[in-house]
DNA sequence: ACGCATATATAGACAGCCTATGGACGGCGC
DNA sequence: GCGCCGTCCATAGGCTGTCTATATATGCGT
């Protein structure tokens, strides 16, 4: 009885790497980051508002992201990111860490069951 | 600053799917599993007690294994947890979604930067 | 007698993602 | 002018799942 209540969208874990990811591209505001994941994804993923905005507030604590209100190009008000030195880092670390995770979980499921 | 009292040492959500994996090669017991996963994964997974009773008495629950007393090889009492039909459906349904999911955060990933 | 590996189990803490909701504002149709 | 939709930010509250820590028990080697 998996529960109805829960779509599982994203793999835990993974928001801050993909938020970080999509800031090396660029400086952007929080909707937009979440439009760009998902497009970039093809449609698969999908970021809840509800997820993200805690992420940013996170990583702007962790030093890597900073922020600065500005007028996106539809004169509308928005509060932009910008990738910090130490939030590039990070990016290559969970980049390859999570590299690292996806091999480890593949060499168990690829196993031959016989 | 990332917390060190934190380790996030598996993949939140996949727990389940690696011990279904993991029983679709045969029946074993909780410690059994552990071991197996982490030698399967060469020595990358490490899964915890606290993570691993838990998730199999969850999936017992949900009728994806079940279990039974019985004696190891060398004599010691253990419980036996054997994948049920749903149980290797829901194995099947795991891993094509978190394929999906590796891959979805792929294309992200591999994103030019230019 | 003692330590170590094997084996199960639970409590408690905590991170992180979800749903739901609220507000604000610009552009558009009418 | 007014309503509606899309854009944009933000928080509260709940829940899942993992972690650390601890407790118990037993077989084996020394």
């Amino acid at each position: 009885m998996p529960d109805p209540t829960r779509s599982d969208q994203l793999l835990p874990g993974t928001l801050e790497m993909l938020v970080l990811k999509t800031l090396s591209m660029g400086s952007l505001h929080g909707y937009g980051i979440a439009q760009n994941i998902q497009r970039l994804s093809g449609e698969a993923l999908r970021v809840e508002e509800g997820s993200l905005y805690p992420a940013l507030q996170r990583m702007t604590l962790k030093g890597w992201v900073r922020s600065r209100w500005k007028l996106t190009p539809t004169k509308r008000r928005a509060r932009y990111y910008t990738l910090t030195a130490a939030g590039r880092k990070q990016l290559g670390l969970e980049a390859s860490a999570f590299e690292r995770l996806v091999e480890a979980i593949g060499r168990v499921m690829q196993t031959d069951a016989g």
